[in-house]
DNA sequence: CTTAATGTTCCCCA
DNA sequence: TTGGGGAACATTAA
């Protein structure tokens, strides 16, 4: 569910209905979403009032008057404003006005009392310039799919937008990172911003399940040209999509008009 | 029954 | 230290 885009329209779904709230208590019930003693974090957050609820990569990050919980929603994680408790809710904030409420299945994500991972974290994408993400990405001799993906070589980037940005870059996702010319690299930046700010206007892709804070779905997965279209046909050159394992994920592109 | 899924970490080996 | 490959985590859906 959760890459940058998705992240932040949470964000910024969640921000105007926390920020003022108090956490009258909250309940926890999963031992890999809220890893260590889950009673001391629910205590912890008790009666702390919300101050920000802010994106930092895929990491939601709610400053409270004292302290900081960082959530990450994995593969599968929500967060919701409203709804009922299911077998897979996991997280239970009960507030002085409304509730809000942590669902997660496969339960990949995390709900921390800060989270040393954030610290890790390379440049946010929206704001990188083309200077130091070249310089960067210089240094660095592994495939550039795999770089994409690495949160601490640049924050926010997931299995979805990685193949959307080199496809449009016309990069191969197995293309070595260090030997990129330099006008490669100005195109991959500026389809990364291009991709994340048009993926953000559309409010993320909803591929399966995701949606918002609110429960609305988001419309990007409607101009997705690579990812999920195996064998359908590139809408630049009219060649099959081919999908192979890159990275150990399923990774999508055109074999024509991606070069290495 | 098998496989893959919007993520991350860890272990082994080069 | 970097990088590649694979497994692990837990669950569902095709």
């Amino acid at each position: 569910m959760p890459e940058l885009p998705e992240v932040e329209t949470v964000v910024r779904t969640l921000a105007p209905y926390l920020i003022g709230r108090r956490i009258v208590s909250a309940r926890f019930t999963s031992r890999f979403v809220t890893p260590g003693d889950r009673k001391k974090l629910a205590r912890r957050v008790a009666g702390r009032r919300i101050e920000s609820v802010a994106r930092r990569g895929k990491f939601i990050v709610v400053g409270l008057d004292k302290g900081e919980l960082v959530m990450h929603l994995g593969m599968t994680g929500k967060l919701l404003s409203a709804g009922i408790e299911t077998t897979h809710t996991h997280g239970v904030f009960t507030l002085d006005e409304g509730m809000l409420l942590y669902e997660d299945p496969r339960q990949f994500g995390r709900i921390e009392w800060g989270d040393a991972r954030v610290q890790r974290l390379g440049p946010e994408p929206l704001e990188v310039g083309l200077a130091e993400f070249s310089a960067r990405l210089r240094k660095r001799k592994t495939r550039i799919k795999a770089l994409l993906l690495n949160q601490s070589f640049i924050a926010g980037l997931g299995n979805i937008y990685v193949d959307e940005i080199l496809f449009l870059s016309g990069i191969h996702p197995l293309a070595q990172a260090a030997r990129l010319s330099a006008p490669r690299v100005a195109k991959m930046h500026q389809a990364m911003v291009d991709t994340l700010t048009l993926a953000i206007e559309h409010r993320g892709s909803s591929i399966s399940d995701y949606v918002d804070a609110d429960g609305n779905r988001g419309n990007f997965q409607m101009l997705h040209r690579v990812y999920g279209r195996e064998g359908e046909a590139c809408v630049n050159c009219g060649a099959a999509i081919k999908k192979a394992v890159v990275a150990g994920r399923g990774t999508h592109y055109c074999p024509v008009c991606q070069k290495r």
